[in-house]
DNA sequence: TATGAATGAGTCTTCATTCAT
DNA sequence: CATGAATGAAGACTCATTCAT
């Protein structure tokens, strides 16, 4: 790992685990094995560092979806894999997710960069034109389902991850049933 | 107003526009047109500001549930007048939406008074169990339910508030649309 | 007990406690069942509570002086009576002890005052004064000689109210012993 | 001088002449010539800066009492020696007493960090130990006598600083005098 | 006298960033 | 590229004192 590499892993799990504000450039430096100075030569500002994960964990997001989306498979069984694909990844990666939620409304991510990270949801609208043309998918704004369906999948991560789902197998089953039945006809 | 209550409404703005981390104490005494050090007079600390405007926001959640759970009317006009008043009530209070999404991850709210605020969903929760029972609703966790609707909700509301709604009347509708048929058998 | 005296009776506490600087005007309002405003209709400063408590115990010290000099008896039964006398005083009163240690080298306490309070040491001046005259203590300035016995006593108490001195009734007898030595002839 | 050095330097100057309550972080900064943070570099905090001086202070206390005690001399010289060492240390180091005194009773130095500091009497309580051996001196506990005797060299220099002896060679003989036939048989 | 809300200068401390080495 | 000492503006909070009631 790059001491580049090192200073985004350190920020980020520091980040997750205690939010921005309780998160001093010394403190990264230290967790990094570098000194305070050294990350000015990797990165401008502290502002940078937070948009260039929220950005790169966005680029992630977007092979995460393209990689669940089986052309072959049939529509549902795509909806589901993507679904389910979304939502192992968060669970996978917590300190992602929860990077995501302390930083996204805070001053260090403004609009532009948002809309910068929205780029990477692209082939998800597609696949929703694709099955509101098709008949499979009620008739509404691609943009609007995609966030209504990220809602729901955040949702269950933020339950899972505080320990809220009792018999969790169950209950995600649930939920993508409860996200499946929104939108089909 | 008593100084109190302009002390609270004026960090509520603040906090809503800005984000915490951006909010001085000394901001919020000058906007509210008294020293800094009156503002302890009447709280401990700005955590305790923080604190004391986010659960009355949840109390008065509470009332907005209340308000539009119409015992007599059918169990859709019901959930549809519920999703609608919710709806409302925050694009109608957008300071005390953004209030709780800047807030909500913030040290300054630890999950013991995310708990405390959780109290306020209680009558929610019943109609939810209530159509449940009744064979209206698929059989899902309350809790998963609620919370679930609760985000279509707030996905909406982020949406519009960003002026990302075209034709919004026909998008709410499509949105209600969703959240009813996610749950309705 | 006034509300004067309360007040005064407090601050010594406090202080004595907890030294000045942890002892804020508002909890000695507190602790004394009064408005902090009401502190400053009977004095003018927090500087002038310290100061007239000051005072006064140096005119009670005056006292306990007086009544432990019995003119009748030999001079050597004065000296133990009279060091005695002051040593159990301060250890009755421990708090009047620890005020005065506390407030001597704060700015609360100036030379001025400092000297305003060494009047009252005059009948020990003249105890000794008397008692080299007539050939029984070592010719030395009354001063000097007054302020090293009050050294001694008040690192008697000083070890005594710290629970550093073991079987004490013997060693507050060798230092009595320790003291006249140092004078008697 | 380093910086750390001249941090520690001005601190003690400024708190031997005004207390520490009158001596704010900002003016030690301001007097050692370097900004406010920088002292945060070096210390961890105003309490750290106090108790390093303190217990500095102690041990060039020790090297004082090791100096001043010539094993080859009489039991009489010694303590001559000893007194005089001493006296003459404080009243060389005027700041160092001063410095002491205000910090004496002050929340800065707990009784952890005084009983720290005792550790290093240790080489008067071993002469005193020894002159009560060979005979020389009465019987006391040596932790006393050491108190005692300390005392009274304090109480000859506070009076000296104070410019309170007139013909101060005379009466500082008085006053060794004094603790020579305190303690000697 | 008594109250207690209000004041605002002042305190310690933090921290993103710079810069000489 | 790397270091870490240095900066100084800014922050939360305290507290002696005032003043309208």
């Amino acid at each position: 790992m790059t001491k580049r590499e090192k200073l985004l892993q350190t920020t980020l799990e520091l980040i997750a685990n205690q939010s921005i504000q309780a998160t001093p450039m010394s403190q990264i430096a230290k967790e990094s094995g570098v000194a305070t100075g050294t990350i000015y030569h990797h990165f401008k500002s502290k502002e940078e560092i937070v948009q260039e994960i929220y950005l790169s964990s966005k680029k992630e997001f977007q092979q995460v979806i393209q990689a669940n989306l089986h052309a072959a498979a049939g529509i549902k069984a795509q909806f589901y894999s993507l679904w389910s694909g979304i939502y192992e990844y968060y669970i996978n990666n917590p300190l992602l997710f929860r990077f995501v939620q302390q930083v996204n409304y805070s001053p260090y991510i403004n609009e532009a960069t948002r809309e910068e990270g929205r780029v990477y949801y692209q082939d998800a609208y597609k696949f929703f034109e694709t099955g509101i043309m098709s008949g499979h998918f009620r008739k509404m704004e691609v943009m609007l389902i995609s966030e209504l369906i990220h809602g729901n999948i955040s949702t269950l991560v933020e339950l899972q991850l505080n320990g809220m789902l009792a018999d969790s197998n169950n209950q995600v089953k649930s939920a993508i049933d409860f996200s499946w039945n929104a939108i089909r006809i």
